[in-house]
DNA sequence: GCATCTCCTG
DNA sequence: CAGGAGATGC
């Protein structure tokens, strides 16, 4: 005649308080190391040298495969994202039989060349004016449309003054066939190319040479937290011997100006470092390209241009199995789990996007107290080969550099006048507002999911000032974030649900906005994923009474007979439901909720409770306080 | 009123 | 799994 659970089973009243006790108060903490880590990352002279190597990287793929790049690269600088997809695009088309390949020996086809050559320019020119700072050179209209641009395409070749104002999808449309062409002239038509897109990239240099030192003089003022503290004035090879301080940054002092403002030897060393590097790289760059170029035709064979596509990326299906910590002590366990280091780790970059302020008392959400992970992977890993968008980099470190303003983000409650708790369109609707704001408006392209979360991480694209618009609007435009906003729910979703159900029955509507990133949410989306975990519940709860009356039935005397392991019927059915491809490693919490479960239904079964109509409103009562934390690899747009 | 939940039904 | 009804809590 009695609910009361076994002792052992409650893990702590750590938790025992409805959703609105969940220990989120630690979440800023650590989540702010994240930032931190990335910040100083981002800010090192490190990442100066990688972005170079990268562009050297580039620059060798271009002397390779000068017309590739030369859309990939103009347009990678000029106006972000677009090419991404254009590039890849054009590759498909180049390879494939059916792309509508030039024979290159047209009448026209000097005209063609000389007009192409100006629109190359005019482009780059335009380039260097977005770079430098003028936002409103987007093209119109949406560029979704292939056929439209290839309509402007070939207009294009006639129209030369409509050039500036076409969309990027004109240059691989135009620039593949280009490729075809006699090599008669191109070769110095290359060099002249080339030399145009080494001065863009000069300046881009230049500018991120200029704005990092400017950031870096200033970077003291008033508010600022420890973190940014490290971040701004944290270059290793500033420091010099002094680098090793860093460590212990969480215990740092606010106030601790020396590490705001180094010594002026410091800071003259970094200047020249900055410097001499990023001459040393430029002369490189330079000399590599202009000696092959000249060294060889352009006329590659299309394969060639393969050579820059992305790695396949390892199989996402790899899961992390977070979940193996002792239960017992979860209010705390942040390392649970470390030893999983699938590709999905730290996908922390998803989980920057302030979603709507965790509601009231930083309520039910608690989105993952744990860290899975550590924060220490290298930020930037340029080996994703790739598009990986050194000028993506670039464009950010120019546009908003390390911001003052991002110690506040990710970590502090958002300002309320955001958006009410729950009202979920008005953020998107926000949303969409910025992300119109951004050039080179890009549609969602599908990608391969893993690439685009690592991407996103370790491009610590969180250092900069991004807030939910700004990254949504950023994801929608870049497909390399892989942030595909999705209209609705699709199946990959109810997969995604369906696993976090292991982790949480009772998900409050934001910590589901949390970790479906790529849902852009409004009422309905919400009751939809709101009624999926009723319907999971649901089923949960018919399987809980269904075994509890069996238990009874076979004459089950004590509810310590009866326990739920991997091998019970009861977790099978609840697996195959949940977890039917049996990919995913049910976390031993979830058996211990389900024990619970099912123990408080055979109590109440054996105790002839269920006369009671709402006799199972108690039971309800006890398992919503049961709820864990879900993952952080969870936050994935790209989890499934 | 709205959001959310359970229950029932298809 | 979705839709609807009814209950509940804010």
């Amino acid at each position: 005649m009695n609910l009361s659970l076994p002792d052992q089973n409650m893990h702590g009243s750590a938790e025992g308080c409805l959703e609105d006790s969940k220990p989120d108060i630690t979440l800023p903490c650590f989540r702010r190391n994240t930032y931190d880590e990335a910040l100083t990352s981002y800010s090192n002279g490190s990442i100066i040298s990688q972005l170079l190597r990268k562009t050297i990287h580039n620059k060798r793929t271009l002397d390779e495969n000068p017309f590739y790049l030369s859309s990939t690269a103009a347009t990678d600088s000029g106006q972000e994202d677009r090419s991404s997809v254009s590039s890849k695009d054009s590759l498909v088309e180049a390879s494939s039989p059916g792309a509508h390949i030039p024979t290159g020996t047209s009448p026209e086809g000097e005209h063609a060349m000389t007009d192409h050559m100006q629109a190359k320019r005019a482009r780059v020119e335009n380039i260097i004016r977005v770079m430098a700072g003028s936002p409103n050179s987007r093209p119109h209209g949406d560029g979704e449309r292939p056929d439209a641009d290839a309509r402007e395409a070939r207009e294009a070749y006639r129209e030369n003054k409509r050039k500036q104002r076409l969309p990027q999808h004109q240059d691989h449309a135009a620039g593949v066939p280009l490729s075809r062409r006699p090599a008669s002239s191109s070769k110095d038509e290359e060099c002249l190319k080339l030399k145009e897109q080494l001065h863009s990239m000069q300046k881009l240099l230049r500018q991120l040479q200029e704005k990092f030192l400017q950031v870096y003089n200033q970077d003291a003022p008033e508010h600022r937290d420890p973190d940014r503290t490290e971040a701004s004035g944290g270059d290793d090879r500033c420091r010099g011997a002094d680098g090793g301080r860093r460590r212990g940054r969480s215990g740092a002092e606010p106030g601790d100006r020396t590490e705001e403002e180094p010594h002026p030897t410091e800071r003259h060393n970094l200047e020249e470092t900055l410097k001499q590097e990023l001459s040393q790289a430029v002369n490189e760059c330079v000399d590599r390209v202009f000696k092959r170029a000249s060294a060889r035709g352009p006329d590659r064979s299309p394969e060639a241009r393969v050579c820059s596509s992305p790695d396949p990326q390892p199989s996402p299906t790899e899961r992390p199995h977070a979940d193996q910590a002792a239960p017992r002590t979860r209010p705390f366990q942040h390392h649970d789990g470390a030893e999983a280091h699938s590709p999905q780790d730290q996908t922390e970059a998803l989980a920057l996007v302030v979603r709507k302020p965790a509601g009231p008392p930083l309520g039910s959400a608690a989105p993952a107290v744990k860290r899975p992970f550590p924060v220490h992977q290298a930020p930037f890993q340029f080996n994703y080969s790739a598009p990986l968008h050194d000028s993506q980099i670039l464009e950010h470190l120019l546009k908003y550099g390390p911001h003052p303003g991002f110690a506040g983000l990710p970590c502090m409650p958002a300002p309320m006048d955001r958006a009410s708790p729950d009202s979920g369109e008005l953020p998107w609707d926000a949303m969409a507002m910025r992300a119109k704001v951004a050039p080179g408006h890009l549609g969602h392209h599908p990608r391969p999911p893993a690439l685009g979360a690592v991407a996103v991480d370790n491009l610590c694209l969180p250092h900069v000032k991004i807030e939910c618009g700004e990254l949504q609007g950023m994801a929608e435009r870049n497909p390399y974030m892989s942030l595909n906003i999705q209209e609705g729910l699709t199946p990959s979703h109810l997969k995604k649900a369906k696993l976090m159900f292991f982790y949480t029955r009772y998900p409050s509507s934001n910590v589901l906005k949390t970790f479906f990133p790529d849902v852009k949410f409004n009422r309905c989306i919400t009751s939809q994923l709101i009624k999926w975990f009723s319907n999971f519940r649901e089923f949960y709860y018919i399987q809980m009474e269904k075994f509890a009356r069996q238990a009874v039935v076979d004459g089950v005397s004590d509810v310590k007979d009866i326990a739920v392991t991997r091998d019970s019927e009861l977790f099978r059915a609840l697996n195959m439901h949940y977890n039917k491809a049996n990919d995913f490693h049910v976390p031993d919490r979830f058996l211990e909720v389900a024990e619970i479960t099912l123990h408080e239904f055979y109590t109440a079964v054996s105790a002839s409770k269920d006369s009671d109509p709402s006799w199972k409103k108690a039971i309800y009562k006890v398992i919503c306080k049961l709820d864990s934390d879900v993952p952080e690899e969870f936050k994935a747009s790209s989890y499934l």
